[in-house]
DNA sequence: ACAGTAGCCATACGCTGTATGATTTCTGTA
DNA sequence: TACAGAAATCATACAGCGTATGGCTACTGT
């Protein structure tokens, strides 16, 4: 933060030597923090200057533009996703489900980025490459042929991006679906849907919260039997 | 389309009995039709009241604001999906695949909105919970208990949300990955990513494209064949 | 007949991203 | 050491955005 909140004027002309510079790195850390304390539409050229203490057209030199701020942003937090080294001692059906809940916690990190960079591809790709190393790793270790391994990293991949988006949406770790599930299913047109009817109704009697850890661990649970077993292991 | 394209000023006033009228319903179809055909930045309010060849503030009397227009949109999205009758004389496998598919297509047919309705949960949820009803008959004929019902649908909802993601993201049903992958790949810090690389320059010899509808259909299988699995079929 | 309200339009406000250009200082070459 | 050019900042300005406010007219119910 140079000079941050200053609402004056501040002196034209480039910075002598010594003095504390704008950077590219110094820009996205400021954006990051107020996309994770004040969500996603606070974070606007203006307000990012403000808080860097510096004019909003200073922040272009570095960036040509608010699309780059944000494919930096999708930048940091794969660069946040720390892959566990190689460990053959496991099977390679944990070395897979531990990649996929690493994969998570780096999206996760930064729920209000989360949607951002699962639709920023242009920033993604060139640094997410690298992050499905550990899923390859796996599957190959498997004994899957590189098509397999291709397919199967893709489903796996989707699945983690979809499970992100709905949990993004939501707030805490698990939330009541109980009420809000059942009123709205108990209020359907009559025989719109009779089997979710049903089954939801018996699920009520039973467990009712929703934990997304649970979710996720089943979801890749799935998941990783379905390979195992197109895998004919 | 009441007055298209009119740059001129209106009369004022409450239009006469028989005369045309905005209705909530026009609205949206306008609003449909420009985030089609323009995309989803294109659907400004200016540039809608325009369309319809009426007063920005008009629509403000049928849609409160502008995340109510997408909402809107969101539900016309999910009404769009026709749910086969159920059958019984098909294995519950392809009814699930079937179900999958049709929701699969009908976040397809809007794929610049594709976004914004996998992300808008408020508008979301009231509509998508009558879509999922076939997939619950298939897993409900296939003996599944509420619970493993309920988190198994979960799962593969979340799965063709991320694939939506990524497909939307992109343009055509196929794209040549070939050139894009192998350079990325091929230029990536030396010892990073060692199995991808030999995965990628491999799958590099034989086939290079990659289609949507074959990843989509594989990845469905492999839920289908892990959710098998796991009930012990 | 008349009150109330539904449905339209005009104007205006504060906000956004960023184009343009001035100003100052650093850096590389002579 | 002198000086040209580039680098890094700031000031101003513009077009476009969503929408709050309020005025006008014609319908609707009593």
């Amino acid at each position: 933060m140079v000079n941050a909140g200053k609402p004056g004027p501040g002196r034209t002309g480039r910075p002598r030597a010594g003095e504390e510079r704008l950077s590219r790195q110094t820009i996205l850390e400021a954006a990051l923090r107020i996309v994770d304390t004040e969500g996603i539409e606070a974070m606007t050229m203006r307000r990012l200057a403000s808080t860097l203490g510096v004019n909003p057209m200073s922040i272009y030199h570095h960036l040509p533009n608010k699309a780059a701020v944000f494919a930096g942003l999708a930048e940091l937090v794969f660069a946040e996703l720390e892959s566990s080294p190689p460990d053959d001692s496991i099977r390679w059906q944990d070395e897979l489900k531990g990649a996929a809940a690493a994969y998570r916690d780096a999206l996760r990190a930064h729920p209000n980025l989360a949607l951002q960079v699962l639709s920023d591809t242009s920033a993604v790709s060139d640094v997410v490459v690298v992050t499905v190393e550990p899923f390859y790793r796996a599957l190959d270790r498997a004994g899957a042929k590189p098509r397999q391994i291709f397919e199967a990293v893709n489903t796996i991949i989707d699945f983690i991006h979809g499970f992100t988006l709905g949990e993004a949406s939501v707030r805490s770790d698990t939330f009541e679906l109980a009420p809000d599930l059942l009123t709205r299913v108990a209020t359907l047109p009559p025989g719109k849907a009779p089997t979710l009817v049903r089954v939801v109704s018996e699920l009520g009697t039973e467990g009712l919260a929703y934990d997304f850890n649970d979710g996720f661990t089943t979801g890749i649970a799935v998941l990783v039997a379905g390979i195992e077993s197109q895998l004919g292991l």
